[in-house]
DNA sequence: CCACGAAAGTGGCATATGCCACTAATTGGA
DNA sequence: TCCAATTAGTGGCATATGCCACTTTCGTGG
C-alpha cells in the first residue's frame, strides 16, 4: 500500500480504453470549458473546419462515429449558431455542414484553450510518448473487426 | 490517396482517444451483445465481482468515473436484477453493491463472449502491443492533472 | 418511365457520463 | 453536547453514442 491504492486495473482492453477516455476527457473538458464548449464539440468543430463543407456521412466516417450519433451531437452546435447545414446541390439526400462566422470565432477561442490542455498533457507524458499513443490509437480505430471468417463451410 | 482516405487524423490526444474508444467499444459491444449486456455493463459487473461488496464511491474511484455517473449506469443493472445494493452497517451514508445470483450467472455468460472479443482484438494488434497499450492507458488514467501550480504569488 | 434496392439522414429510445444542487449521515471541535 | 464542515449518494439536466425503423432520394434494370 503505497498511497491511494492503484486504480482497478483490468485486463480488458475496452474497459482500460474507456477509463482513460473518461479521465482525459474530463481534463480537456475542464481546460476548454471557459469557451463554453466540451472537448467533443471542439473536436467536431475542428473536423468540420479542416474539411471542405463535408457531408455528414463524411464526418461520421472520419470520426469513426455512427451517423445518427453525429446528427445528435451536431444539434446543440447548430442550435447555438456555430454550425449550419445545407443540402448538397447534386444529391438532395446529402446534407453538408460548415462553420458559421460565430463558429469560426468560437473555434479560434477554444483552440487557444485546447493548446493549453494539449501542452499540459504532453508535458506530463512526453511529446514522443503522446505521439506513440496516438499512433496506437489511430491503428485501433482503423482496424477491420470483420468476423474472422469463422470457417464458412463450402 | 491509397484507398479509402485515412481516417481524419487529429493531433488532439483527446479526440484520438475517443475515436478509438468508439470503435473498440462497438467491437466489444457487438461480440458481447448476445448476452444482452453492453461492454460497459460487463466491465462494471466485473469490477463489482472482483471487489468485496464495494461501496459505490470505491467503484467510482477504481473506474475513474464520476460517482453520479456510476449511479446512473448502475440503475439498469439493478433494475434487471444483476446487482443489488445495501447500506453499510457502520456508515449509513455508504451504499454497497454486490452481484445477485443472476448477476453472477450473467457475468459468467458474458465472460465467455468477452474472451472472444479480447482474443480477436489481441490477435490483431498482438498480445504484447495490447499490453503496452493498456499500460499507457493506465498511466493516462492515473495522471494527476492538477493545475500546474501557476505561480500562486505569496 | 416505373418498380426496386441502395444510400443518406432523421427521430425515437436506451445507455454512458458529467456537473450541480440537495439531502442525509458523520466527524470534529468549541 | 451541539453546530459547522465534510462525505456519500441522489435527482435533474445536458451532452455523447448507438441501434433500429422510417422517409426521401437516387440509380437501374426492365
Amino acid at each position: 500500500m503505497t498511497k491511494t491504492a492503484m486504480p482497478g486495473f483490468s485486463p480488458c482492453n475496452n474497459a482500460t480504453l474507456r477509463r482513460a477516455a473518461r479521465k482525459l476527457g474530463r481534463f480537456y473538458d475542464d481546460v476548454i470549458s471557459p469557451s463554453g464548449l466540451k472537448g467533443t464539440q471542439y473536436g467536431l468543430l475542428y473536423q468540420i473546419y479542416v474539411s471542405n463543407e463535408p457531408a455528414m456521412g463524411t464526418i461520421a466516417e472520419a470520426m469513426v462515429m455512427d451517423l445518427s450519433a453525429l446528427g445528435h451531437t451536431l444539434k446543440p452546435l447548430i442550435r447555438d449558431g456555430y454550425v449550419e447545414a445545407f443540402a448538397d446541390k447534386d444529391d438532395r439526400r446529402v446534407k453538408r455542414v460548415r462553420l458559421t462566422r460565430q463558429g469560426l470565432a468560437k473555434l479560434d477561442e477554444a483552440t487557444k484553450l485546447w493548446s493549453i490542455a494539449q501542452q499540459r498533457f504532453e508535458a506530463m507524458v512526453g511529446k514522443q510518448r503522446a505521439a506513440d499513443l496516438r499512433a496506437m490509437l489511430d491503428e485501433v480505430a482503423a482496424l477491420d473487426y470483420e468476423a474472422p471468417a469463422a470457417a464458412l463451410p463450402g
